[in-house]
DNA sequence: ACGATGTTGCACAGTCGTGTGCAAGTCGGG
DNA sequence: CCCGACTTGCACACGACTGTGCAACATCGT
């Protein structure tokens, strides 16, 4: 009566390494084909659609899981914190370390016209930054030319800009975070010594957090 | 002994619009096919090929032409201007008006293989740019956890983030390049009010300028 | 009206990617 | 050792796009 048969522990690896290969394969070439996605993995083109039956179905898996894991960062992130400034610090230092699976998501989004419900699948994101930036300008925390809701455009820039910086080796990796989050904060009108002394404040608290509870 | 024939008025004329009209639809669809290009452009897909070879030159001939454009503005915006800041601000600002252009060339870059030259093509105006940059952190005028030619990404990137929340209407044109402006500058370290006060003041030098040539 | 130039519509070959079918493997556990 | 699940390698049909050839226009200047 198990419920996984036999082989299938092979099965769901290739299914998994099948996912995680294409998330790299796609975010280098959005318009990756399945041949190149499944030698990618090591496998034939046949055994990918033995896992999923079409072409947008893999990318359908592959969103689900990338939304699943943007989300649960930026919530994790927000939890609990009730200034607008540490707050979109500390989701931002939490979102960066899923910011490929990000960038890859608005990406496809961009492109397939099935896959254009992606920023509605955010929403819950999306909303929660407006709600943070809406607030900073609020109590004056935050001061710029610019809307509420073209704040999340110029966070969601600026977090790609650095990426693409970290990949072309201009960026050192382990600063990147940090880095980003100060850059927005500050393009955001929070002086810069400030932004400074609160993302490094924030970005110890988090290295301190899961220290803990790793060891 | 006309260089220009007969009815190559009406030839020119169809050259050019189906420049102008595959650049917006390139911008709009990086993959758009040449049937695409042509019915937008008002003319059957045999035509284009009448003046273009083939997909590659015609997007080689959008390059060239885009690639231009983006460099005299730079080139203009950037002219006899020390100030670092002021002359980011000025050389945004005219870039700003033929962003759409720049758009397309990166966003071609990053796919076709072979026109991965457009970078170096436009080696002139970011070695401009990361000399203003250099100049701006070396005298303390821009403050920034990032390395100077990570700079040059973030500007990137909010220069199209801003673009993009104009086309969904988020930020309206007419205030969309000094907010560029001053955001970008602000993200660079100069104070809120200091970043408003210059591109205000460059903003209207501009207009003013560009009034007395024109009347 | 004529001729050069450009446009159109159609047919065609070639390439590439998708999705499916099927027979011959391979691998692990009972 | 053998059974079942998975993988492989090939076959195919199908559609979309590119690039070319050619004959039938349309249009403008002379």
């Amino acid at each position: 009566m198990n419920p996984r048969p036999a082989s299938s522990v092979r099965a769901d690896a290739n299914r998994r390494r099948i996912l995680d290969v294409a998330v790299a394969e796609l975010l280098r070439d959005p318009d990756a084909s399945m041949d190149q996605i499944a030698r990618a993995a090591g496998v034939v083109r046949r055994t990918v659609y033995g896992h999923f039956p079409s072409r947008d179905a893999l990318i359908e898996a592959i969103v689900e899981r990338a939304v699943a894991a943007v989300e649960s960062a930026h919530a994790a992130g927000r939890e609990g914190i009730d200034d607008p400034a540490e707050a979109v610090a500390s989701s931002l230092l939490a979102v960066w370390d899923v910011a490929d699976r990000y960038r890859l998501l608005l990406s496809l989004a961009q492109r397939s016209v099935t896959m254009s419900g992606i920023r509605e699948r955010l929403g819950h994101v999306h909303e929660s930054g407006m709600e943070m930036f809406r607030r900073g300008l609020e109590d004056g925390t935050f001061v710029s030319p610019l809307p509420t809701r073209a704040l999340g455009y110029v966070l969601e820039g600026i977090l790609f800009a650095v990426m693409e910086a970290v990949n072309d080796g201009v960026v050192p990796a382990e600063k990147a975070g940090r880095s980003t989050a100060i850059t927005f904060l500050t393009a955001a009108g929070l002086p810069a010594s400030q932004a400074t002394e609160l993302v490094t404040r924030v970005a110890d608290r988090r290295v301190a957090t899961r220290a803990t509870t790793d060891g």
